[in-house]
Formats: structure tokens, sequence, C-alpha cells
DNA sequence: CGGGTGTGCTTAAGCGGTTAACTCGACGGT
DNA sequence: ACCGTCGAGTTAACCGCTTAAGCACACCCG
């Protein structure tokens, strides 16, 4: 099956190329009649204008880029991607005429190849980036290259706009649940310290941990694997007067840590409270079901494209504030153990 | 920062736009000399052709495209996904000039209007098509626009090439493991009816039941969704005589059941054994960890990428057989309960 | 009735590559 | 010395679309 192009359009409606893509395109140029009915007629034909063509005349090629640096293993199962992406194909909706693309990369240095291959390629017109390091060197490549860029994670050098959303209130709000609950000796696995946003919530935990006065308090780090929040549980329930709750990083270490801990006999909630910073159908999948923090990540990627968008259009764009995580209690949290 | 075209490199090279050509794509019209001082520009200067000027000449776009369709909520917790992303990215990394489009439609009338979107606007050279259904239309439609397509699943008009695994000798397996522990009563909950893969194991499971000359078997049909499984494990616990193993058809399926079975005082496996036909870290990150078969589906979108390169290259290609999913025995299969 | 002024379209150049066709020397054979 | 051949480039057309510039015609005004 042959594919149309404009002059076919053209030759259907007895005009010029020239002509159909005016009335296309909705520039002035042509009478209403043409334009309706070249309209019809590109409409009828099922005609849409090559996505090659059209890059290469507006510099623009239509498409964003993503691009995930995670390990294969982690990737499978971490919901946070999926959820992310479907939050940027709602947004791509309103404009079918852009696409996603999408790249796995085995390490951040393949990353930073890839953003450069996809810019001197003209394969996408931006992309969204994920866990934003402190000082990342991410940011500065795409601005000395000049390739747009939306991040997700705290706000940096300021060259990149940030999709970013308060953890401290949320830190305060969960310490302070715990707190309520009795609890005076609280854990917190958190990702690895390169993240940002770790660094932001270990942050906020010392000081909601000061707030509420407790007793004890204590921060390993995990990598979001499944293994570290095990290794992170069994370290931790293998202290003398050990935390009686735990907060987690990601849902993933969370279950992992509460499959652990029942290995080892230690009933959840009864002897352990559990908290995710991170809400998925996990969460809801396992029994006790997780108390965990929804972070809302469909509507970040919403918020990235629509910030990806403005950067585009008018050429910057300033931070945005996501809504921040809410605390969704359930049977994984309960009254802290009176002998733990 | 500019961006570098062909006709950069000419200069540099102080040769004309087509020798550079000529020199960058192996053919032959310049002297090794030449091209060698050229080739070595172009990786100095860090030149890369534009895709779209390429796709016009060519004809090619360097795309492949890959569209899912399942609801954003079973999105984001079905691994499958993402791991068939990560044998596809695997098997692109050896051709850094293909990338991988995506997108998640909210029907199938969406998906198929996107398959021919993408291919009017020459968006992608080929697409992986995934849940086949019986007399799967999107086959059709693609034939019919000549997008080239790999499928997964099971072979259906020919038109398409399909990566199919044969479930029939796993399930055979499996049930024959489970008869081994002593089950007589066996109930599979499926995925939905309507993809093919659902009703070869259908007939599977039915067969391998009266090769055991079991006492008992049932199939429902879930939708992959958690609510699914948990409320099929639900009405199968209420029964009387029931079934004192399951065969679920994913691992979402499989996790909330065995939740749905804890909430109900059903202890697994002492009472109830458990089988996922799927096997991701999910697996392994609750207790009991639930026996799985391993589908290889990295595997998969490996094969897909091959199938898929072989029809771009050489205009068509045969079915491909994936490796059969192997049992991977766990914590959540144990001997039958002498009184359920 | 000549000259400005829109209107509605066509023409053609250009985006960044590829490639068929052509040019220009050097070389070899007779 | 002449012609044919070959290697190494150059030139220019083309892929499908956009858009500045050009052009023909109708219209209006003094």
């Amino acid at each position: 099956m042959k594919r149309l192009t404009i002059s076919d359009i053209a030759d259907a409606a007895g005009v010029s190329t020239g002509a159909v893509s005016y009335a296309l395109n909705g520039k002035p140029g042509v009478s209403a009649a043409t334009r309706e009915r070249v309209l019809e007629i590109a409409d009828r034909m099922g005609w849409r204008p090559s996505t090659a063509a059209r890059a290469l005349t507006r510099s623009r090629s239509g498409a964003i880029g993503l691009i995930v640096d995670r390990p294969a293993q982690v990737l499978g199962i971490e919901p946070f991607f999926m959820q992310l992406v479907s939050g940027i194909e709602a947004a791509l909706r309103a404009d079918p005429s852009t696409a996603l693309m999408l790249a796995v990369t085995e390490d951040r240095d393949a990353e930073i190849e890839t953003y450069r291959r996809w810019w001197a390629e003209r394969r996408v017109d931006g992309v969204i980036v994920v866990d934003l390091h402190e000082n990342d060197i991410r940011t500065g490549v795409l601005a000395e290259i000049g390739l747009p860029a939306v991040a997700l994670g705290y706000p940096q050098t300021g060259e990149v706009p940030c999709v970013w959303a308060d953890d401290a209130a949320p830190m305060e709000e969960t310490v302070g649940y715990l707190a309520a609950l009795g609890h005076r000796r609280i854990a917190r696995v958190a990702g690895p310290g390169r993240f940002a946003h770790t660094l932001r919530r270990d942050e906020a935990f010392t000081r909601a941990v000061e707030t509420h006065r407790l007793e004890w308090s204590k921060t390993v780090h995990g990598d979001y694997s499944g293994d570290s929040g095990a290794r992170a549980a069994r370290r931790l329930l293998s202290e003398r007067d050990r935390a009686t709750a735990v907060i987690f990083d990601n849902d993933v270490m969370a279950l992992s840590a509460m499959a652990a801990a029942q290995e080892m006999g230690v009933s959840v909630p009864a002897q352990l409270s559990i908290v995710s910073w991170d809400d998925s159908a996990l969460c809801r999948l396992v029994r006790p079901a997780v108390t965990a923090l929804d972070r809302h990540i469909t509507q970040h990627g919403v918020l990235a494209i629509e910030t990806l968008n403005e950067i585009l259009a008018v050429g910057a764009a300033g931070h945005v504030q996501a809504p921040a995580p809410i605390l969704m209690p359930r049977a994984s949290t309960g009254r802290a153990p009176l002998d733990p």
C-alpha cells in the first residue's frame, strides 16, 4: 500500500502543494472554501504528514525521550517507571503528534551518550530526566548541548526545570503518625545516597526525629532492590533494642523487608511497623497491606510533559511543585509493642 | 550549540558532501585515504546524521514501535512490560541507530489508530504486538497497511510472524508436579479468554487434568488485575470440597489471591498451593515465595527484535519458538492437605 | 483610467542527507 | 600519439514538507 504524500492531496484538490500546506497548518494564504476542501480530502484519504519531512523543515522531531538507567532486575518490578510512563502518555494524548522514545541504558555514561546521540541525530525535541543526583552532571551536559529537558527531583543548579514535591512535610507527618502510635525507635531505609531526593528525605527524617524527641533513630541506605531491603531489615532486626518501625524509600524494599521479618518470626505490625515511601498496587497486594506515601507519580509524568511543552513553546520554564505525597495508612503499621 | 551537518564535515575534510556520504556509508567512490580522513573528522567533531534527513531518503525511520494497551492500574505493577522492554532494549543496543517508540493506549481501537498513524507518519519501521487474541484484527490491519510486525503469542493466520513458546508441556509438568504432591483438586485462574495464549493454556490444562486423572478441576477467568485474582480466590475457597491447588495466569493475580487466602485464614501452602504462570521478582518478594513458571520474557523481547530485523532486511520471517517456560518450585506449593 | 492594495494561489528554494550520472585525470595498450 | 578504461570525486536531483517571494486578478479611490 502506497503512502500518500502532500502532492497526492494537492492533485486531488487541484491546487499546489504549497496551498495544501497552508490549508493544513491553518495559515493564511488560502480561501476558506479551499481550506475546507483540502482538509476534507486529506482526512478522507487518510493522509498524515511525514514526520521526517516535517522534522527537516521545522527542526522538530515530534518526539520526547525518556532514559531509564536502572539494572534490568530492578526495572521489571519497580512500578515507578510504568506509572511515570502512564502519566507521560496521558499528557501526550492531548497532542497525538508527539511520541515517546524510551531507552534503557546500562549505566550513567551510556545514558549521557544516548542524550548526545539523540540530540545530534535530532531524534527528540526534549527529554525527561529521572533520579536526579546532587550536582547531577546530566543537567550540565543537557544545558551544554542545548537539549530541552525537565528533571524529576529537587531543583538544582537551575539550568533544568524540575518537577518536585515537598518531602519534608509528609516525612514529618509520617514520623508524627508513628510517634503517635507509640514508636520511639524508628529506622529509615533510604535509596542510594547519591540521589538528591534521598538526601532531602534524610534531612527531613532527622528533623522530624528531633521534633518528636524520639529515643533513637537510624538511617541506612539500600539500592531500591528487594535484596537490599531484606538485607537492611535483617540487620535492623538483629540489633538489641531494635527499631519498632521502619520507613522504606520504595515499595519493593518495604515488601521484601516485610518478607524477611516474617522469616525471622517478627510479626508485622504487632512487633514491627512498616511504611513505604511509594504507593503502588504492590502495597495492597500483600498482607498485611503496606502503609504507604502516595507520591502521585502519574501526576509527575503529566507535569513533566506540560513543563517540557512550555519550554518548547516559549523557550523556558520554571520549577514546578507537584502535590506532596500523602500518607495512606494500612495494616502494616500499628501500635508500638510494649516490649519489642 | 549548533548542530553539525554533513556539509560541515565536507568542508572540514575539503571534499563534497557526496564524498562524505560515500565514505561514511562504506560505499565505493572514495579512496581509502579520504574515507579514513572523513571518518576521523566526523568522529572527532561528533557528527551524527540527522535521522529525519536519512528517513526521507531511505524511507526508514530507524525506530520500532511498541504499543501497550492495558489499564494504567494494571500497567504500573505488571512486571511483564518492563521485562519485555528490557529485552527489546538489550537487542537494540547491538544497533544504536534504532530506537524504541512506546505508546500506551486506552483501548484496542486507539491502538489500531496509533498503528495507522505511525505508519502514515513513517514514524516506525516496524512494530511489536503483544497480547494476541484468537483471530486478532490487529494482524489483519498491519498486513493491510504493510507495516512490518512481529507478534508475541501463538501463530495465527500467518500474516505476522510470531514469537511463541509452548505452554502445553510446562502445563503438563506443573499439573504433574501438583499431582505428585497429592493434589487431586486443582483450579486454574486464567487471563481474559480472548487472548490466544489463554485458550491454549486452558486446553493444555484440561488435557493435563485428564492425563493425571484428577478428581476435580475448574478454570475461571480473571483480567490479570490483583482484584480479579483475589475475587477468584475468595470464590474458589468458599466452595465445599474446594481446590487444594490453584494455578494463576500471572504473578499479580497469584499474589493477590495469596493475600486473600491469608485473610480467610487459609494457610499457604499447608491448605492451599499456589502457582503463578509468570515469574518475576514479585514472586520472591513475598512469603511464602511463590512457585512460578519462568517465561523468559526478556528473551522474548530479544527474539522479537531479531525477527523484526530479519523482516526489515529480507522482507519476511517465519515464526520463532522461544524456550518453554520452566517451573521454579518455591514455598507456595506443598503437599496436599489430608483434610482440606 | 492609472496606480495602490489586498486576496488567493503558484513557484522555487531549502531542510540534511543519498545516489545516479557525470567529469576529470592518470594509466595502459596498441 | 591516440583512444578506452578506471578510479576518485563532484554535481545535481530527489525524498516530503514549509515558507518567502512572486504573480495574476479583482477591487477601490481620486
